[in-house]
RNA sequence: GCGGGAGUGGCGGAACUGGCAAACGCGCAGGACUUAGGAUCCUGUGUCGCAAGACUUCCGGGUUCGAGUCCCGGCUCCCGCACCA
């Protein structure tokens, strides 16, 4: 043992653990990653979705995310830029909650013990963070902020109150946004979702939606992500059709005779309806009515009225589950009938809960022939099914089998009077055109984006600032009193009650009123956990301000971000409310751009055994002890080389170990590289290819293509017995360092260097150097490959053909005159023989 | 159902605007050095075949001198959204 360190000690193996101490340990002493937010010239804010810090720590999902951000602001650094790379905590919200809950720890103590975990564990990474700068959402410090963005949203009629059917989640008994209702179940614990009526507050999204679609394409993001809030804004164009309700009266037989033409008087009552497709008004057959419509009760007549209320109780309970995609469609009708403007016939109005209360106007007009929802509606209630649009060769006469929903060049309108003939599109306009000359309707965009409700009945937030006087009513707190401290409470388990563990706390919300004084009360609901992480990256230049929440120098220098990566699971929720509220602060005068992110990156997942690393899989793997075996340098960089960043990777215990043999090569090559003699001419045109690669795929986040060119680097430099050259080894230290920044700096320093390898600038390539004197081609005869020749790059058509030919292995399987050759130079030489 | 992405050796994955498919790494096999090797270094490694050679990028067609890459048709998997009118 003693003789195995000592011949260890003599050969000066590569120690990682060490190394990555010593190395921590100077940057520190050093301020190496600091940042000089006030005067760093050419700034570079590079950001990484900050985490929520659980108790089971940091795992490689979050590595994987963070090293890749890493690497871009050291790469980015040794170009030139001052780079700010801050790191901060999101530990507000149910997660953290309920795992106080679980364990039975305060989340005031808990909380601190996770955080410090986390930076322990970011730091062993090696990240170059400026921890000056570090936030938590749940630091008073920042939350008052966080409130007072609530505020300002208040201010500009953005935030409003509204008792409003919402999501709520029986397990963690708090309303939800519509964007954790993960196909009917709560996006946390997967609870069914149910729907109650409660008072809460809304922000107006919704206003912003058009905004929000828009510049979508002014923004350098993932194309999957772009495309997922496109999905979720969900912009349809169509129009708002009037239906007006007739009476009927009943007579002999059972046929109705309309009452408004003599004998009955036309209810004085429309119903709205939304659709795309307004060129099928002619095949409404019947209208459809949400069962919380609140012309139902209006509409329905006496004889239905009974089977109305119970529909209408029966679904109201229903929870979300119940409404994913069925064909058993069910529904009552209300006895009360409609004129088609169009056709000028009465149409029965129905309700049913497949028609969504949430959506356009709550109500539609069902197109049996040509929409397949209320095909099945139809067939179910044997409602009359009529074709207004068909393809040439269709028979218009023979009833539908199906749903005809084709809206493209060939289908055009049929029995639909004036209209027939017209494409889909063309009868679109023509039919919204004639409803507006008759006022019967109008064009009507619509988007899927519903309000956000930011009202959460929990502790773990920060409080709504707002006090209820009896007579001024909703007052805000007063910028000057932030911020609303949460209060400190033994028990803050939530209940079913949909009121807040806060509303618990009466020494707490009894207040006098800001404006008269009176006794009131505060709001005892805490925001989401989505507001706190909405401006966050607004915050972190400016951690260290005390009396606003941004300061405007700071920002106009570093904001918008300029590179953010994160996960695409964020696409629709972080994404879309951070963009929200920039702009809303846009709008306010506040900050000076409209888009907080210039560019997005997202990053893809690690799988494991076939299933994307995570806790509910049981397949996660905790960075600590690999770090310890193996070293951070060569997880880093084996997390960045198991697959393209974009795409994550498959995660494979043994595949460090290739790694972690290249750093070892790196190390002893550079340790014993020779600092005289010359360097070798064909490894020195590998090496500036090997720069021309890297330092074209690291901005391009290609890191697992950037790390393979370095190690075939370094298989070039070590053939054999072969003494490397320092000429050589040198520059791929500074390539490395992005990825394996600890043993580069170490062999930085080890070169005579005494400035940090992040402040030595990047090495450059020359595109000359990099050029071959002598290239390979390959050879095809008709097409196949038989062989390669060795030629000068600016070798002619002739040259080639010469070599070719000379070569017996080719030659074989030429006879005759070639009919055809096609040279491509510098690639490839194709012999086609005659046919 | 709609939207997005992907199918390449035993495995993870390379391949620029169509131009030597399988770079790089893992694994595996053989060898060297060794008391020893789970260290290190060398060599080999798509499939079939002794070889010459033939075949090979999910399947089937097509365009082209030439297709993993382009076009048409189909299959499979993953990720969003999901009765959104």
């Amino acid at each position: 043992m003693m003789e195995r360190a000592t011949a260890a000690e003599a050969e000066d193996l590569y120690d990682a653990t060490a190394l990555e101490k010593k190395w921590q340990a100077r940057w520190e002493k050093n301020g190496t990653n600091t940042t000089d937010v006030a005067r760093g010239s050419r700034p570079y804010y590079t950001l990484m979705m900050f985490p929520y810090p659980s108790a089971e720590g940091l795992h490689v999902g979050n590595l994987f995310a963070f090293t890749g951000n890493d690497i871009h602001g050291r790469f980015m650094r040794m170009q030139g830029y001052t780079v700010f790379e801050p790191f901060g905590f999101d530990a507000f919200g149910i997660h953290s909650e309920n795992y106080a809950l679980k364990v039975g720890e305060h989340p005031v103590t808990l909380i601190p013990k996770n955080i410090d975990n986390f930076r322990r564990q970011v730091k062993a990474a090696g990240l170059m963070i400026d921890w000056r700068y570090e936030l938590s959402t749940t630091d008073p410090k920042y939350y008052k902020w966080t409130q007072w963005v609530f505020l300002q949203l208040l201010k500009r009629g953005l935030a409003y109150k509204k008792k409003a059917a919402v999501n709520w989640c029986p397990n963690d008994k708090t309303v939800l946004a519509n964007e954790q209702v993960i196909a009917g179940e709560c996006e946390r614990c997967g609870a069914k979702v149910e729907q109650r009526s409660l008072e809460q507050w809304f922000f107006r999204i919704t206003d912003y939606a058009g905004r929000l679609l828009e510049n979508l394409g002014t923004l350098d993001w993932s194309e999957s992500t772009k495309t997922a809030q496109r999905n979720w804004l969900g912009r349809s164009d169509g129009a708002e059709i009037s239906f007006r309700v007739v009476d009927f009266l009943e007579i002999a037989g059972g046929a109705t005779v309309r009452a408004d033409t003599g004998e009955m008087s036309a209810m004085e009552t429309d119903i709205t309806v939304f659709t795309t497709r307004a060129d099928t008004i002619f095949g409404a057959t019947y209208l459809v009515l949400a069962p919380e419509h609140p012309l139902v009760k209006r509409v329905a007549t006496d004889d239905e009225r009974a089977r109305v209320e119970e529909y209408v109780a029966r679904t109201a309970s229903r929870d979300l589950v119940a409404r994913k995609v069925t064909k058993d469609k069910t529904g009552v009708f209300t006895g009360a009938f409609a004129m088609n403007p169009a056709t000028g016939e009465p149409i029965p109005v129905w309700i049913a809960d497949y028609v969504l209360m949430e959506y356009g106007t709550g109500a539609i007009m069902a197109v049996p022939g040509h929409d397949s929802r209320d095909f099945e509606f139809a067939n179910a209630m044997g409602l009359p099914i009529v074709r207004v649009v068909a393809a040439p060769n269709d028979n218009e006469g023979t009833p539908l089998k199906e749903p005809f929903e084709d809206s493209d060049d060939p289908a055009r309108l049929v029995n639909s009077g004036r209209f027939n003939g017209m494409t889909v599109s063309k009868a679109n306009q023509e039919v919204v055109a004639w409803l507006e000359d008759h006022e019967r309707g109008r064009a009507v965009v619509n988007f899927r984006l519903h309000d956000w409700c930011i009202s959460r009945q929990r502790y773990w937030g920060p409080p709504i600032p707002i006090i209820y006087c009896d007579k001024c009513g909703p007052v805000p707190v007063p910028e000057k009193d932030l911020p609303v401290e949460l209060p400190r409470v033994a028990d803050f388990k939530p209940d079913d009650s949909g009121i807040s563990p806060l509303a618990r706390v009466e020494s707490w919300y009894r207040v006098a009123c800001p404006t008269c004084g009176a006794q009131a009360r505060r709001e005892t609901d805490v925001s989401d956990t989505f507001l706190d992480s909405s401006w966050y990256f607004l915050r972190y230049p400016s951690t260290q301000l005390q009396n606003a929440a941004f300061d405007p120098a700071l920002t106009a220098k570093w904001l918008p971000v300029n590179s953010y990566i994160g996960g695409n699971e964020h696409a629709v929720l972080h994404l879309l409310y951070s963009r929200f509220i920039t702009m809303v602060l846009h709008d306010a005068g506040l900050v000076p751009f409209d888009e907080p992110f210039k560019k997005f990156r997202a990053h893809g997942h690690i799988i494991k055994d076939g299933a994307k690393m995570s806790k509910t899989h049981g397949n996660v793997v905790i960075p600590d002890t690999i770090i310890e075996n193996w070293g951070a340098d060569s997880f880093r960089t084996y997390l960045m080389f198991l697959g393209p960043y974009e795409e994550g990777g498959d995660y494979q215990d043994r595949g460090i170990a290739g790694v972690r043999r290249f750093l070892d090569r790196l190390w002893s090559s550079v340790v014993e590289a020779s600092s005289d003699g010359k360097p070798d001419a064909d490894v020195i045109r590998k090496l500036h290819k090997t720069i021309r690669k890297v330092t074209d795929d690291v901005p391009k986040l290609n890191y697992n293509t950037a790390i393979a060119a370095m190690m075939e680097y370094l298989n070039a430099v070590r053939t054999g017995e072969r003494q490397a050259n320092r000429a050589e080894v040198e520059p791929l230290v500074q390539l490395v360092a992005p990825f394996a920044p600890h043993i580069a700096e170490e062999l930085w320093e080890r070169l005579g260097h005494k400035n940090s390898v992040f402040d030595s600038n990047w090495p450059s390539f020359d595109t000359k150097l990099a050029a071959d004197d002598i290239i390979t081609v390959a050879v095809q005869v008709n097409g196949k490959t038989r062989g390669t020749i060795q030629l000068a790059p600016d070798a002619s058509q002739d040259d080639a053909m010469t070599a070719a030919m000379a070569q017996e292995g080719i030659a074989k399987f030429i006879s005759g005159k070639p009919a055809r050759v096609i040279f491509v130079r510098g690639r490839m030489l194709n012999i086609v023989l005659g046919a």
